[in-house]
DNA sequence: CTCCGGTAGT
DNA sequence: ACTACCGGAG
């Protein structure tokens, strides 16, 4: 639709438009849109990592009520933490979180630092996380890309293009950004984005990033969720006893449990396994 | 069965 | 550049 060279100033004004245009009509209510802290969006961008937002929703506002701000969290027992996050997946940002509640409290004062490369320093928050904390949580300008704002630069930018590389792609979002609500802007490409998902879900694959995921049925992905689950449900368990319940080979069980303590998800006491 | 997705380690 | 990491929806 618009040539990515020149940008001109009304080029921008008319892409806005047609996103805030969409946003007004369509934009998405969500509880983390709602109720805006630092807190709320650490919790809810390191839950939307790779999780949809449907099941987002409804775990965030379990979780923020179970720990209501980083004192919280920082004090919570791990097992708690981990059980609250039962449901969408990934637990090793779980186990981040509790890290990154910590490293809040312990160097920062309990306060939140909004500043995108100090974030970075922080457990499981790489730049696009530490870009979207900084926009929503103080609404102040940074530039990043995640799935559905990638689809919206290449449906208006690179039409007909394949492999768009995300650095094609940045520079573009720091010009369109509308530094006069940067929450908003986020908020509506992404709802837009969301939308060209269904109207042309080809566009996903458009990008240079994507990546066709891996199965899960027999992964140690899906071992690894069973291991924790069983130990959430049974305060411990011996290694004989895991091997029967989940019907596992030996010994790929023992390298999962090494790598689940050095991950710091649990810990073995005289034979016993047990979350950390 | 297939689809989705950001970070970190290599 | 490639792969491991999860769980739910369709």
């Amino acid at each position: 639709m618009y040539k990515n060279e020149g940008l001109s100033q009304k080029v921008v004004k008319t892409f806005q438009n047609i996103i805030y245009s969409y946003f007004k009509q369509y934009g998405r209510e969500f509880p983390f849109r709602k109720e805006i802290s630092p807190y709320n969006v650490v919790i809810s961008e390191m839950m939307l990592q790779q999780t949809q937002t449907n099941r987002v929703a409804e775990k965030f506002q379990q979780f923020i009520r179970a720990f209501p701000d980083f004192q919280a969290l920082a004090n919570a027992p791990f097992n708690d933490v981990l059980k609250a996050w039962q449901g969408l997946g990934y637990n090793r940002r779980a186990v981040a979180l509790k890290a990154i509640a910590e490293k809040v409290i312990s160097e920062f004062d309990g306060v939140l630092p909004a500043d995108v490369e100090v974030l970075k320093t922080f457990p499981q928050i790489g730049h696009n996380t530490a870009s979207s904390i900084v926009a929503f949580a103080f609404n102040i300008p940074t530039f990043f890309v995640e799935v559905n704002i990638r689809r919206v630069y290449i449906y208006f930018f690179f039409p007909g293009k394949s492999s768009v590389r995300d650095n094609l792609i940045i520079p573009i979002v720091r010009k369109t950004l509308d530094r006069s609500n940067v929450r908003k802007w986020y908020y509506a490409l992404m709802d837009y984005g969301v939308m060209l998902k269904k109207t042309h879900p080809e566009l996903t694959k458009k990008s240079a990033h994507y990546r066709k995921q891996s199965k899960f049925k027999g992964s140690t992905r899906e071992i690894r969720g069973n291991i924790l689950k069983l130990l959430l449900e049974n305060k411990s368990l011996m290694e004989s006893e895991l091997i029967k319940k989940l019907k596992i080979n030996p010994e790929l069980l023992s390298e999962i449990l090494s790598l689940l303590i050095k991950e710091g998800f649990i810990k073995q006491e005289d034979n016993q396994y047990s979350i950390a």
